[in-house]
DNA sequence: TCAATTTACAGGTATATACCCGCATCATGA
DNA sequence: TCATGATGCGGGTATATACCTGTAAATTGA
């Protein structure tokens, strides 16, 4: 055992980093990962299920639980597609938008709060080359 | 949005990473996750609930209900501690010793598969700076 | 010694995540 | 057109994870 399992080195940096968003986020009621999951629809609204879990590389019914959350927090409208009846297309509420003015800046110091504790090129490299596994 | 956002990221590649490791131990009917906590719990044996939750650096309650699985599995004995009535004490049984015997090799492959991709030094170096947040 | 505090854990609740199955809808080819 | 197959989704089940609360056991200080 010379090297401690990669695995599980990044699934505790990956518990502590989100913890630290979490904790950032936690005032506006909202965790990172329901932060990224907004700012993707806002993005590409109106977006389907399936588009949106590509898009986040989740599993579809990840993202359906995960949207359900958030459609009870009033902050995501799910509404029927015309053209496709399968498909639920997803649409910011006002109420995410204006969420998403408040969490914006409250990203941003932990972004650099972050970037200050490592190199942030460095960390491109690290993740682009685990990230084509 | 120069950077994405680095928590995201890092949840991503974590999942990804978890899924190789996982696919890898599948064979086995065990979990990276339950690989490292039975790997801890074999050098720390008799070890308890709280001082396994430390060394993984995961909540109490977490470490309980995985163990809880794995005690299932007929891969763990709890029993509660002489000396302190609240404690409860884990060890492996002898299937779990067995299952690590064959789960290291494959383990040993997947690390290097890893390794074959990144720059282990990069790697440390970038999971200490995340480390101390 | 005994009340107050701390410690160890279980269980409730919640999000995050994946896999599988079934159902409804859409698309396609004979 | 109509059977076949593909697609989109919901729900069941399961692990992984954290926080909070309650309970029992241990410790400690007056």
């Amino acid at each position: 055992m010379t090297h401690p399992c990669y695995c599980i080195a990044l699934r505790k940096v990956s518990r502590r980093l989100t913890a630290v968003y979490d904790e950032a986020f936690a005032p506006l009621g909202i965790t990172v990962s329901q932060f990224s999951q907004l700012r993707n629809i806002k993005h590409k609204q109106p977006v389907s299920l399936t588009e949106l879990a590509d898009i986040l590389e989740l599993d579809r019914s990840t993202v359906g639980r995960n949207t359900k959350v958030l459609h009870r927090m009033n902050l995501v409208a799910m509404t029927p597609s015309p053209e496709d009846q399968r498909e639920t297309m997803l649409t910011l509420t006002d109420e995410a938008i204006t969420l998403l003015k408040r969490a914006t800046p409250i990203w941003n110091d932990v972004q650099q709060r972050i970037e200050a504790k490592l190199e942030a090129a460095e960390f491109d490299r690290l993740i682009g080359a685990l990230g084509d596994l």
